[in-house]
DNA sequence: TTGTAAGCGTTATCAA
DNA sequence: TTGATAACGCTTACAA
């Protein structure tokens, strides 16, 4: 309620049309320089603020890009975020933001809504249930401006932001193998998932390089509830088959580990290496022992989405977001919890 | 670009007349259930999706919470939103989020940004730099809805939600005293914080009930870049009045300290016992030793946030948001960080 | 019970 | 260089 003037009481202020108000705020060739001087210096005394929605319904634009993700409380999701926003922000972009909370349900609904206008963009990581994409396509054969960021639909023609999943699962497991492990474990959210795929792609392959045959009873899928996370991890750990190095492919399942390691008598590195994709670079260091992490670039994977959709948004005429998989390579940081026992 | 159908096609459609058709959306008395009937299905067989920004225009709302943090990076302030969203979410509106990064000028822009009418309300957590509130104040002259959560401002006179700040500082602080602590050190973001002077405050008194007298040099006040904290913490470590306890009123100062420990002789608990304000649960019990945490209710203050705001919001004569500040208590979890030794 | 028309605050077209 | 007017898509008096 009670928002400040609009253009015709400033107008009225002004002795001038709202027309040519409106087009000295908007610095248009056809006002003179002193008409606009005038009209600026009114609109900052009675702090004018355009109404976003008239202008809006007017437009047939936003100015608003909505940031859709599966959970918030992760460190990698929080690092994309502040990288869509510091580029958006500069740009005067406002951003929505919604959670799924893995939930495809609540993703389609999501998703609904955002078909009228609210936002001019989507970016976008899939819930660990999606399989059905139907509403993602929709949306995009409308030509809503799309992009999808580390939880991707290859299905989707348009622009994708990952990490090097593959190589860096792979080389991650490489090293684990090269200190020593030879039954390795491996730690998933949903199978559906692109990231998943990938990274367990990386896994397999790094195995088989070195000879060694995946055993199934050690790639364990895990769930939603931390609580029975951690209990199949332990479960695992304790196994007659029990792995000697593990690899985590998110960061929430290697905290997982670690509280089910504390419930054993397992050793870390000793008894179990672990190597994880890790964004909380802060905490990896606090760990005991220190954990080998596999970073991902996430503020970076950011501000590429948020650059890439101000220029389609502001470019007048802009050709689609094109159909490619841009990776933006990870790097992996040795700590001890990967060291050879001496 | 291209959305659906609007309410003229779909009444064409219909061979009804857009008010009609409206007002079978939204299920008005004055139609007929018959009609009614057809007009749903329709709709939902073309995907009719009425345009926001029409219906904020005319109706002056936008069925949108702006939420202003100092910073995302953060689980109390994660958790803070996912309780807000939890409530939004089933009231069907939407999210805007801002991120201020500690910078009052961001903070003014933002808010400026805001009083527009954007959203429907605010909730805010101020910056550390922010100590000139005019731009609070006057949006909150105005009428808008404005609604604080732990960094409040105890001069404007609206709701505000916090922790029980001064009395879990204190009861954390006499738990170290009663632990044996002689020394104790206080961690702090700037001294203009709400939060800052209340947790202060009873770490003062907390002091004086055990008839210790606070030590000027153990008091420490930390800025931003994480690197210059631990050096800062390592010093206050290492010198000469070096302290054998340690609160630490926010989690990154935890976090932080942990890192400067990591760089010296010093043992937790032996040496230096620490507690803290500290919202990621998951991480406290991973530390180590593990920590013993003032855990803040902060999905629970998202959600009394949203709570009181949606009706203030949808109640339609509802009466201004009443000037009182709702503490919702911390709970104390004891861990090793501050055992005793033996 | 349904239809007509005005208006929300902008911007763009056309006229002056 | 400026002003009058229509239009964006919706809701709501008012009319039928």
């Amino acid at each position: 309620m009670s928002t400040g003037v609009n253009l015709k009481e400033l107008a009225a202020e002004l002795k001038l049309s709202p027309s040519t108000v409106s087009r000295a705020l908007n610095d248009s060739y056809e006002i003179s320089e002193e008409t606009k001087k005038k009209v600026v210096s009114m609109a900052e005394k009675l702090n004018y603020q355009p109404n976003p929605f008239a202008r809006s319904l007017r437009e047939n634009k936003s100015k608003t890009i909505a940031v859709v993700m599966p959970e918030r409380m992760s460190s990698f999701f929080s690092k994309v975020i502040d990288g869509i926003e510091e580029v958006t922000h500069q740009h005067g972009y406002h951003l929505l933001i919604y959670s799924t909370h893995e939930d495809v349900e609540r993703e389609k609904k999501i998703v609904n809504l955002l078909m009228n206008g609210r936002a001019d963009a989507i970016v976008m990581s899939v819930s660990s249930q999606t399989s059905d994409i139907s509403h993602l396509a929709r949306l995009h054969e409308r030509g809503f401006p799309l992009i999808f960021f580390d939880r991707i639909c290859d299905n989707i023609p348009t622009t994708k932001f990952i990490t090097n999943d593959y190589e860096s699962s792979f080389e991650g497991t490489r090293h684990l193998i090269q200190q020593g492990c030879r039954k390795i474990a491996f730690l998933m959210l949903s199978k559906e998932l692109s990231i998943t795929k990938e990274r367990y792609r990386g896994y397999l392959d790094a195995l088989k390089a070195a000879g060694l045959s995946p055993t199934p009873s050690l790639q364990v899928t895990c769930a939603h509830e931390e609580e029975k996370n951690i209990e199949a991890i332990r479960n695992l750990l304790l196994s007659e088959d029990r792995p000697d190095g593990l690899v985590s492919s998110v960061e929430k399942l290697a905290l997982a580990t670690y509280h089910a390691v504390k419930k054993t008598d397992i050793k870390i590195p000793e008894d179990l290496k672990i190597i994880s994709f890790f964004s909380n670079l802060s905490i990896a260091g606090l760990l005991t022992p220190s954990l080998t992490t596999i970073t991902q670039p996430a503020f970076n994977i950011g501000e590429e989405c948020a650059k890439l959709l101000i220029k389609k948004l502001t470019k007048p005429r802009q050709p689609d977001l094109p159909n490619q998989t841009i990776s933006i390579p990870s790097k992996i940081t040795i700590r001890a919890s990967t060291l050879v026992e001496y």
